[in-house]
DNA sequence: TGTACATCAGTGAACGCGCGTTCACTGATGTAC
DNA sequence: TGTACATCAGTGAACGCGCGTTCACTGATGTAC
């Protein structure tokens, strides 16, 4: 039998992914240092490898971690949205370009903050990558109607580059701008037409 | 007057300047370093000051120089099209996802390599970069037919975002079948209809 | 044409700093009796 | 219930290293006369 499970230790290490998390998309997995993770949860850096066998067994557990928190908020949506007669695919639009990601970096979907950084990671961060990508892609395609799926990749890629440039434009006008046009862009090219009134 | 213009500084500036416009498309912003540069250039790190007043403006003209080499690479597809009666976008969508760009990080667009690290730059950077970001769409928007020129940003987007996706996975099979389909798709979506043969 | 001199592109050592990782330690927690 | 002890999460100093930047220098180039 091992010991008791110790609590204490399993949030400390939560507190530490979940900082890392957010770190990863705001700052990028090159941006993110151990100290300065460790010390936004509130220790020192001597204790990570308690935790951690190396700094990328972090990144990989942050990017799980984001990747939970953006499909908990997505589903969120959806669910708020469930009865008003919007589609699957409309609600993931809307989540996913929505407004608030504009000015924080550190939410949001952390394919766009990472997607140019992972071919030059380490091999398992770069594996754990790509089951992220795979993943992203397959929600977008089983949101679409079944007559668009086969675009499903590149609506991807719309979904990922748009929101990028909107955050290189700024939070501000412009980047709203190319937000709100994506947002009914997509929309009116891949939705099933709302249903009458 | 000034003295006689000293071709060879301005030589040994251009030789630094084009291992960064590399350097940043394969590494990022954040994985340039002034040493490596330099080395990779062939002089020693302490004379980089006599040509960049810092690191931020040596990123500044990298960016601009590797913004030329895209813009001239895909004005020569379009060049070699010509006559065969490819559509400016079809020549613009073919020359941007080229499979060649796959493995190889340090050609092919800089926005697609950098757009997720432009909101954490200086100043000097980050305004231009949003300059590049504003002259990709207006390309991607001019080489639209005029209905679709709405939604140039959207496009650009998917441009961006397809190429970062199709890298992540790979340079292998799935990679290249994320670029056919989204050069198919994209062509099929906004390209004006091929002239009958 | 030949010589003396000024210029300045490029060298290489050095600066202070933050990085990822290691390690001897400490002190709170929880078990054994 | 009370005491003695083992465990181990977290501390903080230290490591070797690469970073951006500075600076005294050197030696090739080109001008002045």
């Amino acid at each position: 039998m091992k010991p008791t499970f110790n609590s204490r230790k399993r949030e400390t290490h939560e507190r530490i992914v979940d900082v890392a998390a957010h770190a990863i998309r705001s700052r990028g997995y090159a941006g993110v240092s151990v100290a300065e993770v460790m010390k936004k949860a509130g220790f020192t850096h001597g204790g990570f490898y308690a935790h951690f066998e190396s700094r990328d067994a972090l990144l990989v557990e942050a990017l799980d971690c984001a990747s939970r928190d953006i499909a908990a908020e997505a589903a969120r949506v959806t669910r708020l949205r469930a009865g008003t007669g919007a589609s699957e695919f409309r609600c993931l639009v809307e989540a996913y370009l929505a407004d608030q990601y504009l000015g924080a970096l550190e939410n949001g979907c952390p394919i766009a903050a990472l997607a140019a950084e992972m071919p030059r990671q380490s091999r398992a961060v770069r594996e754990a990558s790509i089951a992220k990508v795979h993943q992203l892609v397959a929600a977008v395609r089983s949101a679409l109607p079944e007559s668009r799926r086969a675009m499903a990749s590149v609506i991807t890629g719309a979904l990922v580059g748009t929101l990028q440039l909107a955050r290189a434009l700024g939070d501000n006008p412009k980047g709203r701008e190319v937000l709100s046009t994506a947002r009914e862009s997509l929309i009116q090219l891949f939705d099933m037409p709302e249903p009458a009134h």
